[in-house]
DNA sequence: ATATTTTTTTGGAACGTTCCAATTATGTAT
DNA sequence: ATACATAATTGGAACGTTCCAAAAAAATAT
């Protein structure tokens, strides 16, 4: 038996029994209405707290067609970044009197359809996603027409009508390469992420356009995918040695991708920082305390989770607004 | 205005209409009643389908008092173990054809409290906790006294009428430490977490255990508290250098703590793994692909939970076990 | 004191589902 | 064909809350 049960309950009635009220004015209580008497609402809190009365929310949803749960469908909870996001997000909902329920979809666009699809069924008011490769617009298109807000973080679905928030990539990037052509390098490579997510071509194009702007030669040979961990990050560092052993600087794709790269140019003999200049993206608590301190792009989680809400708070005015999140350059060792 | 509203909606009814049957008919179909037709089956599938119904939880819920919604409340999701582990969990839930909803207390043991209370209303079927420090047994036993069932995993509370999940963490920097005795070394130093958590105890024990087997002579001073992130290590590595400057080898808390004792092993001119041997505790991915590769105790997050769902089918019985899952020494290059 | 407005309280209906007991359809044995 | 058992279907009540319209109480104006 999968499914557990509860027993008795303890209902708004026993509670308006007990403050000799009635179960309206119970109610009016539960959902803080302002037009209750002090003295009634009084009676009713100290029999709440008698009783030990559990408010509903089942049947307070089903009567009254609210919810104040939000879904937040993640795409990584292993990846540090996601996992930072998620926990800002999830403090930032609460701040506004409502409350989350987080799920993870292992960057499977079968699996997150298969969790929306669920999570639909449990009334929330809202989806945050931030979606798996492939998403398709049409399937997030629908959603909405089902009457579902939802707004995209990190990512987005060309043709998807939804908000969208996600960090300034192309600035983030364009930063960090000019950053190391004023350092003096020429040979920057920009190694991690792959094409099947929506902020790879945006933070390339900073790359390139910071490139091309400052007249430093380079060829798409320079820009070397990979998958979006650490070691996705050392066999791309990998294969830029072997291409091009004459680098001098590399732009990461996010601080897990040059957390990788530092290791395979320490396995490769040279020093990460002296010889090899490298740049993160994403500024993970780890990159300011490791050795090298990692120079990288900030994108503060906090900034993101409270545009969301912000978007959150006007959902039905059908918002569909890309909000870009500012960022900024953290000089540190590395380069 | 915080909360949304959604407008019409499908219902059983228009379901049962449209297929040319009862409503009891199609709850019979939704709930996967074994007595019921498959002719009457297909129609009432066809016309799901047709209509684009969506199956309302909370009528559902508030109707059979039951549910299939499980809690898990996380003590730190920003903490690369414990978010394997809530990937973990959810995978196994979800294959049990439950569904899991995530949260995080931060370590903080009045949002933990304030989550749960929340959680109450939405009546889940069951919470699994990873507690909070401070958290007391008479909270988690009232919670149970209430009717819903908990689970305890990776620390425990003592006094606490609950079934635990836990990894065999005296084994495990039992095992870390003999390792490292037989390697030969004899100044060894136990760094890392503190006091505060349940498994500190535990891991601090296999290790005096092992020394106090072998005869190594040790002192309390070796074992220097942290906090558990990456720059707790770093610190706490730190104060044993300036300790006792002829240290050979360290057992760490977790492996987190080890990367922040790397870092320092390095800042300090030293070479990790060939002047200071170093072992951790979890067996993160990252902990195979770094370089030196870490030695580490590896717990498998799958296996706590699978335990911790094995426990969950058959809640009712008021299980009060504790599992140890088992733990195992994974050499590599840092010792 | 009475009439009027405003504030506060209230009982019954409704939300969409499942449960239950009863009914109808189907299958089997005589 | 008839009697009986079994399988499948069904309408109404119920879950615990909020909404609504109307009543009661309190405050204000005449």
């Amino acid at each position: 038996m999968s499914r557990s049960e509860k027993p008795k309950s303890v209902t708004v009635i026993d509670v308006a029994e007990k403050a000799g009220v009635s179960k309206s004015t119970v109610s009016l209580v539960l959902t803080g209405s302002s037009k209750v008497s002090s003295k009634a609402k009084q009676k009713v809190e100290k029999a709440i707290d008698e009783l030990g009365y559990v408010y509903n929310r089942d049947a307070a949803s089903l009567r009254s067609r609210k919810s104040n749960l939000i879904a937040i469908v993640i795409n990584d909870l292993k990846n540090p970044y996601a996992a930072q996001l998620a926990v800002g997000l999830e403090q930032e909902i609460r701040r506004m009197g409502l409350f989350s329920m987080l799920v993870n979809s292992a960057e499977n666009v079968d699996t997150q359809t298969s969790l929306v699809r669920n999570l639909k069924e449990y009334n929330v008011a809202a989806f945050i996603i931030c979606p798996a490769p492939n998403t398709s617009a049409d399937w997030v298109n629908s959603l909405v027409e089902q009457g579902f807000p939802v707004v995209h973080i990190m990512r987005e679905v060309a043709g998807a009508k939804v908000a969208t928030v996600l960090p300034d990539n192309f600035t983030g990037t364009k930063l960090a390469t000019q950053h190391l052509i004023t350092k003096g390098y020429k040979k920057i490579a920009f190694i991690g992420g792959n094409e099947s997510i929506s902020d790879y071509h945006q933070r390339v194009s900073g790359y390139i356009e910071a490139m091309t702007f400052a007249e430093v030669p380079f060829t798409k040979k320079l820009c070397v995918q990979s998958n979006t961990t650490r070691n996705g990050g050392r066999s791309a560092m990998k294969e830029v040695l072997t291409l091009t052993s004459d680098i001098e600087a590399v732009v990461c794709f996010s601080d897990v991708i040059a957390y990788g790269a530092i290791e395979q140019i320490r396995a490769s003999g040279r020093q990460p920082g002296k010889d090899i200049a490298i740049v993160g993206f994403d500024d993970l608590e780890d990159s300011r305390l490791m050795s090298p301190a990692l120079t990288t792009i900030h994108v503060d989680a906090n900034q993101i989770a409270i545009a969301v809400c912000q978007i959150l708070t006007n959902i039905n005015d059908g918002n569909r607004n890309k909000i870009l999140v500012g960022v900024d350059l953290i000089e540190r060792d590395s380069s």
